[in-house]
DNA sequence: CCGATATTCAACCAATTGGTTGACGTTTCC
DNA sequence: GGAAACGTCAACCAATTGGTTGAATATCGG
């Protein structure tokens, strides 16, 4: 079930949210790490993990007493095409597109 | 300057808002005619419009007394970006990107 | 077992959001 | 001029959001 674009893009909305994705862009963190840089509670950071994990854009996994937070890019799949639908992408064959990634990643 | 991710990201959280670019991807539409299918009011309507207005994602322009709304598909373009950050886009480099483009549009 | 660490829960709060209705200003047409 | 069409404004409302604090729950290390 990929996640709903109602829910994938409010989730985006929110600045915090968007620098948690980055962070767990270069690695998984414990929620106590990712917390660190911002400047609120480490409730409200619970919080923004809570609303991630629910759109399917982290998922979390309880090791001992330490939480750990892993990107799921994938759940940005469906969003991401449905912006592809507009403006310069507008005419880009898919298939295309994916035998390009695949060459420029080989 | 491109419009907020924040903003951007937020207008399209909302699936009437998302229904109203897609119209307008057709063509442009007076305000009464893009109210049409939804059921709701038109103030209602209006209201998107002015989200949609003040983030860039659409112009208006009113001519006698039937305002335009126009799609401005640039104004997607760093929400776009950014998302190619994730993902199986990871690692793209732009430019080919941009080269790939131009030979598929071509 | 005890204290420290990691994380969530619950209650609360102010601000924002998405909708309503009714009145209002323009422009068009007969 | 006056009615109808186009659209916004203003006031209001309920629900959601993003934050706070304080208490609660596990788990680890000595």
């Amino acid at each position: 079930m990929t996640p709903a674009l109602d829910t994938v893009f409010a989730a985006l909305a929110d600045p915090t949210r968007r620098a948690i994705l980055s962070m767990l862009l270069e690695d998984d963190m414990a929620v106590t790490d990712v917390a660190e840089p911002f400047e609120m509670s480490l409730a409200a950071v619970s919080k923004h993990l809570s609303v991630l994990t629910a759109t399917g854009l982290i998922s979390q996994e309880k090791r001992g007493r330490v939480k750990w937070c892993k990107l799921e890019p994938d759940a940005l799949r469906e969003a991401s095409v449905w912006m592809q639908g507009f403006g310069q992408m507008g005419s880009i064959d898919l298939d295309a597109f994916e035998a390009f990634l695949a060459r420029e990643l080989d």
